[in-house]
DNA sequence: ACTATACTTCGTTATCTGGCGAAGTATTGT
DNA sequence: ACAATACTTCGCCAGATAACGAAGTATAGT
């Protein structure tokens, strides 16, 4: 029940819902991320905190990145079927559209151009 | 997006997600719910509230008792996914399976034992 | 060694949420 | 008409949560 919890707890935020979105197109870098959802990064990281505690995505360090993807076959039935909901469910949805184009237009920014995602 | 975040945010909540699970076994009353809850009527009232806006619970009003259940086949796919997700996850739970056991006594119980369960 | 970059942690603040009891509404029984 | 029952709505309070900026950590480049 406590992992279930967590699951929807970090599921009960629209923020942190795109983010689960996102990341069925491949792992993104937490700059990538933070483009995408226009907060502070210390904001972001918090919720990326939130959705690896409910096992929702993974991470992986390489150099200064972080990136961060949805569970490997080995997750938990609760966090393979929450994913699955997730993406029936708003497969169509308006905004999960239109963050698909930006994202698209994101993963094709240079690093050096994105990461000044900071700045702006 | 606006029905999804309400389903989710309907559900990270330990005592609604509860409720959910109970009337998987079929339509309770609110004193029923209150008694295996052991919260204030006014709290379990707002948790169905929360639960009926999110689509996940639907009523019918019989004399001075509100049935609750969970919805028809007509109710929108985001909904039945979450419940098909929630019984599929949860079914083997600890909290879940004592709940059940408690839930067969109580609707043993008659109505006139049971709804004492306001002074309880 | 020093600077810059990528990310996290910490401390603060405003808002949201879950809980209760008291008061209100509707229906039933006398 | 009146009292009792079942439930909801309202007003309140304590604790949780999401946001930010500032400070901290770790890695890469010079």
């Amino acid at each position: 029940m406590r992992e279930f919890m967590a699951i929807t707890k970090a599921l009960a935020d629209e923020n942190r819902t795109r983010v689960v979105m996102f990341l069925r197109g491949g792992e993104m870098c937490v700059c990538q991320i933070v483009e995408m959802l226009g907060l502070a990064p210390s904001t972001v990281s918090k919720h990326l905190d939130i959705l690896h505690q409910a096992g929702l995505v993974e991470s992986r360090k390489e150099g200064r990145w972080i990136y961060y993807r949805l569970p490997e076959a080995g997750a938990s039935a609760a966090v393979h079927g929450a994913i699955r909901w997730l993406a029936a469910s708003l497969d169509k949805d308006p905004q999960v559209l239109q963050d698909a184009r930006r994202l698209a237009k994101v993963c094709k920014m240079s690093k050096e151009d994105l990461c000044l995602c900071y700045k702006g």
